[in-house]
DNA sequence: CGTAAAATTGAGCATCCTCAAAACCCGTGG
DNA sequence: CCACGGGTTTTGAGGATGCTCAATTTTACG
């Protein structure tokens, strides 16, 4: 389902293994150094957020293009829709959603963002972006500067292609996802979210079996294109099965294949 | 809707305004030349697949990467999902649909193409294509190999943003699409379908009140998260309500704005 | 023309939604 | 420390939307 591992593989020794009871929590600082945020050498995102083989010339033109990172509060946004795109976003700690609204102020939640993804193509076509991104907890954010990047994309073959492979992969999870609303369930659904997450927690380094969700039941369901008394019915249908153990926002993932297999 | 007008508004006067008999057919032929394909500075899809204001020689070095045009059948595929990515595709004349498989069998059409749009960038991020390909009608398409584009795009500004705006419009496209799925009614999503139908043929110099459908309503229905009987229930209840006149895949629209306010 | 595919329409039904009530959780302030 | 209060979650009952199945008509194409 989840596409990132086609085109960044994790190397799990430059992430610190959460403690098994912190595991849950999605630590703010999850080993990113406090000071020195330019030191893209340094972030333990490199290998998600970075093309691999620049030579140290290259990073260094990298890091000196991205501006100080910024701290986002819960509930504060990055940016909003029609605000003019200046820059893309990574995620460095914490955790996002992008909301899009219509125009009869019905809201609909287009993607969850972990640390480690990227934030803001959207603006890339019309020069403003189409959508929110909201802070679902305290979080960290760098800021790349979209004009400085398009210049390093003609300077350096890898960064191109890694450009290129960011906005492809937003093009082929978009696409699943229309998918997952034009075709399944709502069981289906919430399956498919918790095995998504699930996996991507696990590329980060985190438990795949044991995490807490950052979103709100209604938050989950706008993004499944389901109501959110539905998510919880079908959350309990899976802790009756004996696929999950859920406490609230406390999941653990007991029936991996057999989450899969709904 | 559709923001393909954000990034490149149609010279009408490049395209051969159909005969109104023939308007509602969308010709193979559209006003492009039958030899000579490799003459971007002569197609009438110029303005919607390449960038304003180049000079001469970029424009040349832009055609001399395009290779041989090339014919594809009603039913046959460009590419199928899983094959290799090497090229983007210019739709020249005729109509597309993309197809994502579900591991169950299930197909959903993830979109419609028309003469002037893209085809091909899902396989941009892993390396190979996310979907099908298959031709509506009898159509042509141009073959952009992507690692020449690539170069290309080092070369000349103009042909980066270009490119980035093609992706960047992908992802907007496709997450308005998200939310028709995740929020809209089986009657809206029907009604939007068909104005932004009818939005991006009146961009191309066709009537964008009558128009013949090279879909299937299974298609269509696919397209929008609904069954083809339901998407035929809606056509008849909009023609009984006055807002559209249907004979089969023939529609007029009579009511636009009615049509937008379901 | 004749045949197969596509579209229309109806009836009954399943899934998911709406509305509502109660339980729960968590942070805040007394 | 505990009680309070708002937001969140759970669960139930009833209802609406869209689905399934089926029969018929229309269209497309060799």
């Amino acid at each position: 389902m989840s596409d990132v591992a086609a085109y960044s593989v994790i190397a799990p020794a430059l992430i610190r293994p959460p403690a098994s009871a912190a595991a849950a929590q999605m630590p703010l600082s999850a080993g990113a150094p406090r000071k020195d945020v330019r030191r893209c050498s340094a972030c333990s995102m490199r290998s998600i957020c970075m093309p691999q083989g620049l030579t140290p010339e290259e990073l260094q033109g990298i890091e000196s293009l991205i501006c100080p990172s910024r701290t986002i509060k819960q509930g504060e946004t990055i940016y909003r829709a029609n605000d003019s795109f200046q820059s893309i976003y990574a995620v460095r700690a914490g955790s996002f959603k992008t909301v899009v609204m219509h125009r009869d102020g019905r809201e609909h939640v287009t993607g969850f963002h972990l640390a480690g993804d990227s934030l803001g193509l959207d603006g890339v076509c019309s020069g403003h972006h189409s959508c929110d991104a909201v802070a679902l907890e305290d979080s960290k954010v760098c800021i790349i500067p979209f004009h400085l990047l398009e210049a390093m994309c003609r300077e350096v073959k890898a960064v191109q292609q890694h450009v290129h492979r960011m906005m492809g992969g937003e093009i082929v999870r978009e696409s699943s996802q229309m998918m997952l609303l034009g075709t399944m369930s709502a069981e289906q659904r919430v399956a498919t979210f918790l095995l998504n997450l699930s996996d991507r927690l696990r590329m980060r380094g985190y438990s795949p079996a044991e995490f807490h969700l950052r979103m709100t039941r209604e938050e989950i369901g706008s993004y499944l294109g389901i109501k959110l008394e539905t998510v919880s019915r079908m959350l309990s249908r899976f802790q009756r099965d004996g696929l999950l153990d859920t406490h609230g926002k406390d999941i653990r993932i007991l029936d991996h294949d057999g989450l899969a297999r709904v």
